[in-house]
DNA sequence: GCCGTTTTCGGCCCGACTGTTTTCAGTCG
C-alpha cells in the first residue's frame, strides 16, 4: 500500500503552499485529497492502473495527475519545485505548538532560520523577539515546545509502527528459510509509543536471511550487526531489529525479546536459559517457571508476576468482547459517512450497536449540531432502526461540549432524551488545574452524562494533556456512576493504561470508543482494547461489552431497544 | 484545487484565545 506515502507528499505540498501564503481553498483541497487517500480501502496504485483515481472524493484532474507522477517516480515536479523554495526543515518547525505557517515564514524571511536546531539557538540568543510580530513570550513558548518535541523524539506512535511492523512480518512470512516469526518488543506489549520495530525469527539458516530481508521494499538502510542480528531503518523513519534464533530457542526467546526488561530480568533471575530449549509454546515457558501464562500487555513488572504466582491474573478483555461503539461521528457534524454506512461497517465488525455522537453546537468548526438538527437526526435514526432486519441498534447520542464554566452545551431537557451522552472538553485547554478539574467534575455530576470523553485531551504526537486532578475526577465518576472513555484513536489513547487501572480500582466503568470520523476508523477500537488490557481491564469493567438492553439498563435509560 | 449545476464560475467552516499590540494577526480546534 503506497497510500500513506502519497498522502504524505500531498500534505507536504499543502504545508508549503500555506507557508507561501497561497489560496486557502487550494491548500484545503490538497489536505482533503490526502485525507481521502489515507482512508481508502484499496491500494491507490491499483485504482490508478484502473483509471479510477478521479472517482475518489476530493480528487480532481490536477491532483490525479500529481498522484500518477508520484506513483511512477516517487515524487512530482510540483512538489520538487516547492521543496527548492522551502527547505524541509521549515516543515519540522511547524510541529512546534503555537508556531504556524505565517510565523515560520516570518522567521525564515527575517533570520534565514530553516530548522529546529537553529530556531532553538535563536530563541536562546533572544533573536526571535526582534522579528516583527513576535516577542519574548513567543521565544519562551518555542523553547518550551522544542523541549517537548525532543522528549518525544525517536518514539513513534503504535498506530503508525504496528501497521508497518505487520507489513514487514507478512513479507518475512514469504521466506521458506523462516520457520517462525513474530513482532516482539514494546509493540507486542502494546505500548502507546515505541522506539523501534523488533522482529524475532526462527530459522535453521540465519546466515542466508540477510539477502532476503534486504529486499523488503520499505527498507532504506540495513546492516548485519551480529550473525544473529540485523538492524536498519524503514522509509517511515522507524528503526528495526531482526533477531534470529534457532527453532529450538524460539519460545523462550519470544518471552525474552517481548520484554519488558524488568519483567524478563525478574522471570529469569538466577535461572539457566539453556533449560528452556525445545518448548512448544510461550505458555510452557511460564509453566516451567511455575507461573500462569502472562499476556504480553501485562509484562511491565507491575505486579503481574506475583499475580501469576498466586493464580490471580485478570481475565483480560479481548476484541470479540466488544459489542458496540459508543462514540462515532457521522456527516451530520465532522464525520464523513452517512449514519447507515457507519451502521453497516459496525455490523461487519460483529457489533450489535453504535451510538451516533456528533458534536454539539458550540464546536462550530466541526459543524456542531443545533437542538433542531439533533432532533432531526433522531428521527432519521428512528427510521433506520425501524428498517433494521437484524435487530442492530443505532443509539441516539451526542458528544456534548463541556463549556469553560463546566456547564454543558445542551440543557438537561435535551440530554435526557438521548441514549448516550459523551461529554468532552474541546476548548480552553490552558485553565489552571483547579478550574479544569472543577469543570470536568461538574460535567461528571450531571445525571444525564454517561461517559467523559478523552479525559486528559492529550495528543501523543503533539501535546500533553491539560492540567487536571485525575483522582478527584475518578472519585466523582465513582459517586455519580459516570464512565470514563478509553478513546481508541491511536494519537489519543486517552485515558491511558494507568488511569484505566485506577478507574477499575475505584469501580468506575470504562467505555472503549473509536471516536471514528470515517467507517474505517471503527477498527481503531483494537488500540483501545490494547490499552484496556495494559490497564488490567476485564470484560466486566467495560461498558460496551454489554448487550444493548443491558447497556441502557446500566445507564438507567430504561428505554426499550430492539435487542 | 474541487465541486455542482436552474451556475463551467462562485463558493468553499467559524469563533475563541494568545500574544503582540493599542486594534489586530496568527493559531487552534
Amino acid at each position: 500500500m503506497r497510500n500513506r506515502e502519497v498522502a504524505n507528499i500531498l500534505l507536504k505540498i499543502a504545508d508549503m503552499l500555506q507557508i507561501k501564503g497561497d489560496n486557502p481553498y487550494k491548500i484545503r483541497a490538497y489536505r482533503t485529497a490526502a485525507e481521502s487517500i489515507y482512508h481508502l480501502d484499496e491500494d491507490i496504485a491499483i485504482l490508478y492502473e484502473k483509471g479510477r483515481v478521479r472517482e475518489i472524493p476530493g480528487i480532481g484532474d490536477a491532483v490525479a495527475g500529481k498522484i500518477g507522477e508520484i506513483l511512477k517516480t516517487g515524487s512530482c515536479e510540483y512538489y520538487d519545485r516547492l521543496s527548492k523554495e522551502f527547505p524541509a526543515g521549515l516543515l519540522d518547525m511547524l510541529v512546534v505548538p503555537g508556531l504556524g505557517h505565517k510565523s515560520v515564514k516570518l522567521i525564515y524571511d527575517n533570520l534565514g532560520i530553516d530548522n529546529l536546531d537553529d530556531l532553538l539557538l535563536a530563541c536562546q540568543r533572544g533573536e526571535i523577539r526582534n522579528v516583527p510580530g513576535l516577542g519574548v513570550r513567543s521565544e519562551e513558548n518555542i523553547i518550551k515546545g522544542i523541549a517537548e518535541i525532543k522528549q518525544r523524539s525517536n518514539k513513534t506512535g503504535l498506530g503508525i509502527a504496528l501497521p508497518v511492523a505487520r507489513d514487514f512480518l507478512f513479507y518475512l512470512l514469504q521466506s521458506p528459510l523462516i520457520n517462525k516469526v513474530a513482532i516482539v518488543g514494546s509493540i507486542r506489549r502494546g505500548k502507546e509509543m515505541v522506539s523501534d520495530i523488533d522482529i524475532l525469527v526462527a530459522s535453521d539458516a540465519p546466515a542466508a536471511l540477510y539477502d532476503f530481508i534486504k529486499d523488503f521494499p520499505a527498507i532504506i538502510q540495513i546492516e548485519q550487526v551480529e550473525p544473529d542480528l540485523i538492524r536498519g531503518e524503514l522509509g517511515s523513519g522507524i528503526e528495526f531489529e531482526v533477531i534470529m534464533v534457532t527453532p529450538s530457542d524460539y519460545f523462550h526467546s519470544l518471552v525474552w525479546t517481548t520484554g519488558s526488561k524488568e519483567h524478563r530480568e525478574r522471570l529469569f533471575a538466577g535461572i539457566d536459559r539453556q533449560d528452556f530449549k525445545d518448548l512448544q509454546s510461550e505458555t510452557e515457558v511460564y509453566t516451567r517457571l511455575g507461573l500462569d501464562y502472562i499476556a504480553p500487555e501485562l509484562r511491565e513488572n507491575r505486579g503481574e508476576i506475583e499475580a501469576a504466582d498466586a493464580g490471580n491474573l485478570p481475565k483480560l478483555i479481548n476484541f470479540p468482547d466488544i459489542r458496540g461503539d459508543l462514540h462515532v461521528h457521522s456527516n451530520w457534524s465532522d464525520g464523513v459517512e452517512r449514519i447507515e454506512d457507519l451502521a453497516t461497517a459496525a455490523r461487519s465488525l460483529g457489533y450489535e450497536y453504535i451510538a451516533i455522537t456528533d458534536h454539539s453546537k458550540s464546536l462550530t468548526i466541526s459543524g456542531g449540531l443545533s437542538e433542531e438538527r439533533l432532533q432531526a437526526q433522531g428521527k432519521v435514526i428512528d427510521a433506520l432502526n425501524a428498517q433494521a432486519p437484524d435487530g442492530f441498534c443505532i443509539l441516539k447520542g451526542i458528544e456534548v461540549d463541556i463549556l469553560k464554566n463546566g456547564e454543558l452545551d445542551f440543557p438537561d431537557r435535551v440530554l435526557k432524551e438521548l441514549d448516550i451522552v459523551v461529554a468532552s472538553v474541546h476548548s480552553n485547554f490552558k485553565l489552571d488545574a483547579d478550574q479544569q478539574t472543577e469543570r470536568i467534575v461538574e460535567a461528571a455530576k450531571n445525571e444525564y452524562v454517561d461517559i467523559i470523553g478523552h479525559l486528559t485531551g492529550r495528543l501523543l504526537s503533539r501535546r500533553s494533556g491539560y492540567e487536571i486532578d485525575v483522582d478527584k475526577i475518578i472519585d466523582t465518576c465513582a459517586c455519580y456512576h459516570t464512565a470514563l472513555e478509553i478513546n481508541a484513536y491511536p494519537d489519543r489513547l486517552d485515558i491511558d493504561e494507568h488511569i484505566a487501572r485506577k478507574a477499575k480500582d475505584y469501580g468506575v466503568k470504562v467505555a472503549i470508543n473509536s471516536d471514528a470520523h470515517h467507517r474505517n476508523e471503527l477498527k481503531l477500537m483494537a488500540y483501545g482494547v490494547t490499552t484496556a488490557r495494559r490497564g488490567w481491564l476485564e470484560a466486566g469493567d467495560v461498558l460496551n461489552t454489554l448487550s444493548p438492553a443491558e447497556l441502557l439498563k446500566a445507564l438507567g435509560k430504561g428505554a426499550d431497544t430492539q435487542d
